[in-house]
DNA sequence: AGCATGACGATCG
DNA sequence: GCGATCGCCATGC
């Protein structure tokens, strides 16, 4: 019953694990990746607080390179210093170089 | 069961 | 270029 949402889910945390570290995705890539809505990708963000092993989720910013999650970590500012730490600068809630550090799910397949 | 909301995106006006 | 609206689907009340 529940099981074929609960797959689109997983299949969300498994491709948002698979970001490379450095790299940023957006919930559009993913839910068009997955066959999904966005906002379905963005609904499993944040179920994934309590998911095993705990995903990514700063690396997915939305379809503009802004942090629109960051009000969804446990401080508004770990998002950011999050992806700092990886090497992507974030300007005014922004993804420098969105477009360059930009991920896609899609790419993985063909990239590989 | 119906209504409101949401870590989005695209389109319309 | 910007605000408003719809679509999308799951969750909460």
């Amino acid at each position: 019953m529940d099981r074929n949402k609960k797959d689109f889910f997983l299949k969300v945390y498994e491709v948002v694990r698979k970001i490379p570290k450095g790299r940023v995705s957006t919930y559009g890539a993913i839910a068009k990746f997955l066959g999904g809505s966005p906002r379905v990708v963005g609904y499993a963000m944040n179920a994934s607080h309590n998911v095993i092993p705990k995903v990514p989720a700063h690396r997915v910013v939305n379809r503009n390179g802004l942090l629109t999650g960051r009000h969804h970590f446990p401080t508004p500012t770990a998002m950011q210093e999050l992806l700092e730490a990886e090497g992507v600068k974030v300007v005014n809630n922004r993804v420098a170089e969105f477009e360059r550090l930009f991920w896609n799910p899609n790419d993985d397949e063909m990239m590989q």
